[in-house]
DNA sequence: CGAAATTATCTCAGCGCTAACATAAACTCT
DNA sequence: AGAGTTTATGTTAGCGCTGAGATAATTTCG
């Protein structure tokens, strides 16, 4: 009943021909006659061959899998990330194989040594934060490297992303043409975004270019979330800060604060302007749809697995590709 | 600079035994001599020696895969199973291969296809629905099998997940206790999300066990968004239904909802009750935290995962491990 | 028309590991 | 002390595929 699965010999034997062309039939590589190549397609289709890719990747010292490296999945910007390389990889041969750092260069470290156990086409990581052992291990696989969502810094193979100092300093402009002028920040923990810490860097000169500067700031201690980012408002405004518009480390933490002033009365954007960074769905669902700017971690994920298999080897001078960001005007700034 | 990355046979040779003794300690597989094991270890440690799982799964026609199949990245949903799936195999040396399957039958039997051909340890995947092929090649291919959410059926090796259909009930009796008898229903498209339409169902026989049954009903045309919610409750109430209280598909919904009524100048739940499904974060951070039910997705792969890798070997019978719900008391029901 | 170039196919070694079996040394037991 | 057992290691033959080069059949061209 459950006999073996069937091997190239099988599929060679069927089409009368040898192990070696079904393989290049299959893998669209050198002169194939029209008539041979349909004999095998045939062979394949009828007996339900299905390529053993360890023997493939044995034989070629090089498998069908992309590598990625995700700091996190709690935070959906990554699974969207995620969900545009499986777009790309759609159509492909290519599988995606993942691993979760947890915002932990040595977890990273440890990961990317499994990755290349299998060894992998490609690898995509996030940022340019690595151990040196972690760039040691991307540089001499000679594979093809992507550095995902930041660009403000030198990639080892191609960076896909956006200027996070440019975003933060754009929504200070952005606040500033708009009239407020007394502008604070409310933010998470660095220590694992770094991210989050360019944009706040990139709010400040955004603001220093208007002889501004921030007029309270609030760090919550711990990741981005809702309720983190209710709380952290509340703390800013509980210390008597004098602000007219609050500019918060992502569009979590900006909902949190939408939700806060809806909680305490406060009306946005009169009395208090709010602005976010991504441009989520739920900042777009609230009474009020939220001012942010939309980074596009879709196209970004996309972006890199499609340059990845556009070329096997890397490019003379590392590439950087800038996905961009839009402000979404909104109605809370 | 580049040399080869050290096989086997070099560690091998430097810790002066064979290669199969080599194999038996990383494998931690038959008895070896303190002495010796650590003779290797030392050698595999000065070389940096990495095995090649490609190797391996050719050798054992096995590989330490543990294929991930998911109807969808959007939904926070599965990226939060799949964080769970990664923490059961964090201190593992198992890896997760992902497919994302668009809630098409045919995309994951595509798909299901292209991950057997790593020969992977294991495959967990969604719901009880397959293709014919499907569930040919998860049965034929003998190795161990997770179907993930649901456990209102009968699995091919295991499930793990909750009763949708219990879920469903508990919701109607839970606002049938709380004196509700008006109560409405508004979901989002069933035919990509068969459970949603399973707590529709078990909603419906909660009602009637109160002898009651829906007051009014709307079902947005798409999948499920916080968009969705506003838009579809804003289309039940306007159509003049008269309810107080409304059960959603899940919290997305709900959620959106809940920003409704807020636009709406409905008081909850003085006016109108909200009941969610899942118990996201995002609900708990609204001003008033959601009424909802709280499914344990991270709870559901790991488990799932861990039960996978404590036996090689299907059990006889098809096992069921319900990770139950829990009632969200919350302030909106 | 014969040599060179092109096209289509085959042969064969080997990728790096593991499974199965063989062997050797060290114990245990009667 | 010899047979049987246990423990530790070695030997060997692939797993199923691909890459390089060999070979054969066909076309092109001076």
């Amino acid at each position: 009943m459950q006999r073996e699965a069937p091997t190239l010999a099988h599929v060679a034997r069927l089409a009368a021909v040898s192990e070696n062309t079904v393989s290049r039939v299959i893998r669209n590589k050198g002169p194939i006659a029209e008539e041979t190549r349909k004999r095998v397609i045939e062979a394949i289709d009828s007996l339900g061959y299905v390529p053993n890719r360890a023997a493939g990747a044995l034989a070629s010292s090089s498998s069908l899998i992309i590598g990625v490296l995700l700091p996190s999945l709690s935070n959906i910007v990554f699974p969207e990330v995620l969900r545009g390389i499986h777009a790309a990889l759609a159509d492909t041969p290519y599988q995606a194989m993942i691993g979760v750092t947890d915002y932990d260069l040595l977890q990273e470290q440890k990961l990317l040594g499994s990755l290349l156990a299998w060894q992998p086409a490609a690898i995509v990581t996030t940022g340019f934060d690595h151990t040196d052992a972690s760039r040691r291990m991307l540089e001499q696989s000679g594979i093809r490297i992507a550095e995902l969502m930041d660009i403000d810094d030198r990639p080892i193979d191609i960076a896909v992303g956006l200027s996070h100092r440019g975003a933060g300093r754009e929504s200070a402009r952005h606040l500033v043409a708009r009239g407020y002028r007394r502008i604070g920040y409310v933010g998470h923990d660095w220590s694992a975004d770094r991210r989050a810490h360019f944009r706040y860097e990139g709010f400040r000169q955004g603001l220093q270019e208007a002889g501004l500067s921030p007029a309270a700031e609030f760090r919550f201690e711990g990741a981005s979330s809702t309720m983190a980012g209710r709380e952290a408002l509340a703390q800013l405004l509980g210390r008597g800060g004098d602000v007219d518009a609050v500019v918060f480390s992502n569009d979590d933490m900006a909902v949190g604060g939408f939700m806060h002033c809806l909680g305490a009365g406060l009306a946005i954007p009169e009395r208090l302007a709010l602005f976010g960074f991504n441009g989520l769905d739920i900042g777009q669902a609230l009474p009020r749809p939220l001012s942010t700017i939309r980074s596009n971690r879709f196209l970004i994920g996309r972006t890199a697995a499609e340059k990845l298999l556009e070329a096997r080897e890397r490019p003379a001078e590392p590439q950087i590709i800038d996905t961009g960001f839009e402000i979404v005007e909104g109605a809370t700034a």
